[in-house]
DNA sequence: CTGAAAGCGCTAACAT
DNA sequence: ATGTTAGCGCTTTCAG
């Protein structure tokens, strides 16, 4: 079948060590035998097989990368920073979507161990146990973007997103609002309300009240943002402007506003947590911010690398982010100066 | 260190051929022994070395996925299709980038097959050396999205790219346009013209000339893009209609439209290929070719699986596209009933 | 400088 | 039904 280090030796007439010391670059050998092997090599297309290596060396050399979805644009950003530095470490990557399904992560995590990964790196979905029995059986593992509580011992590389919320937070207050609904996710998986914290906690220390009846959850699908974007907009609301921490959330408030025929900003502002490239695009650009991706997972790959090879493990101070403004935010309606006075300009019920 | 099947085997009291036995199922094992071995393995922590087994049964059950950019909305969804497949296939996959770098390329799907993975699936950049080898030394390959001329051999899944471009020129010309620009790409890793080909033929067929400096290519990255789109836009263009060839290109067309003042449709249509999400959020929605991402990752699975297995390899058919009719388009400025007589409304030079 | 030999963890005959 | 044995392809002592 496939040409072993056997055919190797046998061609070039030497021991299979020898073949092994010259591929590896290992030990010493003759100037002639080294040519004698790699003519042989050559030859017959030799290709060495990382299983029987990974077998003596107990390293195979690979990662494993679990998120949520490939297809999200965050995720994507991150997955490529692990691809970034995975291959400037000489490492290669296992990827794989859980698709926010405990069960299923549960099902991944346990076939990367298996696959003997040198370290895993996760967007967790929550299946606490799975991890716990992958750290048990000494698997490196970090999060990133997000931590499970209940595994406070797991390294985490995470972004500020309490100080991005805030930030966005004092920006649209600064602008004069003071009805400023928040958009949240909610469901399994998810950053258990720093974001939401954030929200209150700088209203409250700006001693603005945070009006509960505009603060609303979405589980993490299209429809479900959609469908809370629509409640917070259409319901003749009082709210001058959207807080959406997440760029799906985002996204749908866009779109209701215009289903709405609601004028951004002139009718309310919108403004949310990710800057997707398509924030710049839509009309008016989107306010947003920004987090780290690349570099979470860029810096993910590194401890987790750092960690397998059993370094201390330390819990990094939170990447910073960026609030990009754009032109989705404005003044309040009916601020002074405002366009229009009062009531409700908008067709339907 | 880590648990091993002699392990588990010395605890139960068993030999390490009946711990492999009710671990994976085969042959028979008495209830009891049977009970007794899980315990064992359940109490010792126990998971299996898939490097061990993969040596003795020569199958790793991995495959490679080589893709130019995970942060590529197009590729993201096929990187899911494949991900898809795979789980549902039982296997895992190895992903990387190549960039669009041959050199990048060859690497990576050296590693690939290095890792005896059970078959690649690749949008190949272009190192035809390289996947030869690949080919040589028994790896299942095939291509998604494009192929590469000088390799016919290989299997590739493919979107029917000319019938999308034929019905976006059709329509596009239906709407009464007679200058209508088309923005290319160029450079290496590009599918070679089949879009633009289909372009020129498609006007041909309908007894239109194709005008030569409507005609442009940008190379793959967002500044040569946009350079290319203000290159078409900005000198005092006589295009009514732009149809860019990807969604870099339609971003990019997009975007100099807005910072020229160009309106859309009104001064000048813009459609574009692959239906990506943000095509829905621009203002106005844009018209596009929607390519079937996610089924050719699936499918271009299946087929390297069915592949690796030794059954034949065929070239399927060109998977169907579809246009998505959305505001973007609208009849060329100064048609009759049009909204303008004629000069150049826009501001600059 | 180089070869022989001993496994790494597992599966698959082959014996019992 | 279950234990023994022989490798899978490679790295790595250990001799020579």
């Amino acid at each position: 079948m496939a040409t072993t280090i056997k055919d190797v030796a046998a061609a070039a007439g030497v021991g299979i060590a020898t073949v092994s010391r010259v591929l590896s670059g290992t030990g010493s050998v003759s100037a002639a035998t080294r040519e004698r092997v790699l003519a042989a090599a050559r030859a017959l297309d030799y290709r060495p097989s990382a299983v029987g290596r990974s077998l003596k060396t107990r390293r195979t050399g690979g990662i494993g990368l679990v998120v949520p979805d490939v297809t999200d644009p965050f995720c994507a950003e991150l997955v490529a920073g692990v691809l970034a530095c995975a291959r400037s470490l000489g490492e290669h990557v296992l990827l794989d979507a859980a698709h926010g399904d405990p069960e299923r992560e549960a099902a991944i995590v346990d076939r990367l161990v298996e696959q003997r990964v040198d370290g895993i790196i996760a967007l967790p979905a929550g299946d606490v146990a799975a991890w716990e029995s992958a750290v048990r059986v000494g698997c490196a593992v970090v999060f990133a973007d997000r931590a499970l509580p209940a595994l406070p011992a797991v390294p985490a590389v995470l972004a500020d997103d309490a100080g991005g919320v805030r930030a966005l937070t004092e920006y649209l207050t600064g602008l004069g609002h003071r009805r400023v609904a928040y958009l949240g996710a909610a469901g399994p998986g998810q950053a258990p309300g720093v974001r939401e914290r954030a929200f209150r906690d700088t209203l409250a220390g700006l001693g603005l009240p945070v009006h509960e009846d505009l603060v609303v959850a979405a589980r993490p699908e299209r429809d479900s943002a959609y469908a809370a974007a629509a409640g917070l907009l259409q319901r003749g609301t009082d709210a001058t402007a959207v807080l959406a921490a997440g760029h799906l959330l985002g996204e749908a408030a866009v779109l209701v506003a215009r289903e709405l025929d609601i004028r951004v900003p002139a009718d309310v502002s919108i403004a949310m947590v990710d800057d997707v490239p398509w924030a710049e695009l839509c009309d008016p650009p989107l306010t947003a911010v920004a987090r780290p991706g690349h570099d979470m997972g860029y810096r993910a790959c590194e401890a987790v690398l750092r960690d397998s090879a059993r370094r201390g493990a330390h819990r990094p101070v939170p990447l910073p982010t960026e609030l990009v403004i754009r032109g989705s935010c404005g003044p309040p309606r009916g601020a002074r100066g405002g366009r229009r006075a009062s009531g409700d300009p908008r067709g339907g019920r």
